[in-house]
DNA sequence: TGTACATCAGTGAACGCGCGTTCACTGATGTAC
DNA sequence: TGTACATCAGTGAACGCGCGTTCACTGATGTAC
């Protein structure tokens, strides 16, 4: 009478080994992240939900989380480290600056389209949460900085570094979130859209 | 003992009169308006929260919606309105098509920080919902690209109209919503956002 | 002019549901003696 | 080598809450006769 199966998603699961309980913390993190696609708020994902996804009773947060805000908090900063690695893969992916730059722009504009969630829960729900920015999201920005300095530096451009990156942000943003979140409409490809943004703000090799 | 006023809020309203009951529609839409602004999410915006604040009973909302989802359908008609509105004054206030596009995109900013959460709905929330875009949003889009094709005309500017209208709005919402989402970080006015987005995408005047 | 009645603009109690959180617990496993 | 025990990784029932929705209703007001 006890298995008759009639919760469809507990079968499955087994319990870490003694010593190994802190890898569920893991666990409902990327279950978090990954609800985060599902729904276009943090605010609309339920601890309960999150459980459900790891295959644990809700109970079994509390092991790992104070509560329902710690958890996403918590949920938030890992999806910032997910962010900022991706962005710095693509600084670390060549030594030409224009190169750089534009393999950090593919992965930021993939990151965003793949993991739309994760990526609007950082750049738009995060005031809800009461917490500041983590410091991997200060190193994304940085990052950014540092390579439109590269670019300006290749180019012998005087313009400020800082101003440029807050336009090139700032575009990039409302392409990925325009795009992301209106797939029916007829854009251009974000790949075109993308060179267009690094000519009018004169970000590519100056013979061009 | 009816009247121990244990509810703050129910104490002041008075019923339409006969005959003008659809007045409560209007009222209930501008009340889920309102509370857009308070949630990040429309999915948030609750039927009960939206009779409370319009100062009626859940149940009389059935009498103007056929459901939730119908009453927030309906209330994001109602912001497509607002906007729309909003760049069209902007379109009729100057006969300069610099002057028009100038102040239309003011306009865009100035509802965008005032009414994000209405503005939010539109550009980011809609796809729960599940319907397509009404027609006051294409009127919208309409409109700037009819802005942006009379700033080519006036600068005897070959490009594609179209293709600038969607350079220039991806950039505007991308400004519009990190600078309302992160509005503890060091921006750049708005303003000076939109010189820069003017210069660099060359929508200014042809001897600046 | 009076009155019965249809219409209108709502109300209030009740339902089942998922939620966050608390509490007491269970059962496997490593360890001290 | 055996055993008592502490620790660990969880579970399951219960609570009060706000939710969407349904149902039967109320009381004011215009209108037909």
């Amino acid at each position: 009478m006890a298995d008759t199966g009639s919760a469809t998603a507990t079968t499955s699961r087994q319990r870490y080994a003694r010593g190994e309980g802190d890898r569920l913390r893991t666990d409902l993190l990327e279950a978090a992240a990954d609800l985060m696609g599902a729904h276009d708020s943090i605010e609309n994902i339920s601890l309960r939900a999150v459980a459900r996804a790891a295959g644990v009773s809700p109970t079994a947060v509390y092991r790992h989380f104070d509560d329902h805000l710690d958890l996403l908090r918590q949920a938030v900063d890992h999806c910032w480290n997910n962010f900022r690695d991706e962005i710095r893969a693509g600084q670390n992916s060549s030594d030409d600056p224009f190169v750089a730059f534009r393999n950090s722009g593919d992965n930021y504009v993939r990151f965003a389209l793949e993991h739309r969630g994760q990526y609007r829960v950082l750049f738009s729900n995060r005031i809800e949460l009461g917490c500041e920015r983590p410091s991997s999201g200060l190193e994304a920005f940085e990052i950014l900085v540092s390579l439109v300095a590269a670019v300006l530096d290749a180019r012998d451009d005087p313009r400020d570094a800082f101003g440029v990156a807050i336009q090139t942000h700032t575009w990039m943003h409302g392409i990925v979130d325009l795009v992301s979140g209106n797939p029916d409409m007829p854009w251009p490809s974000t790949s075109s859209m993308l060179d267009g943004l690094a000519i009018a703000l004169a970000l590519v090799p100056i013979d061009d």
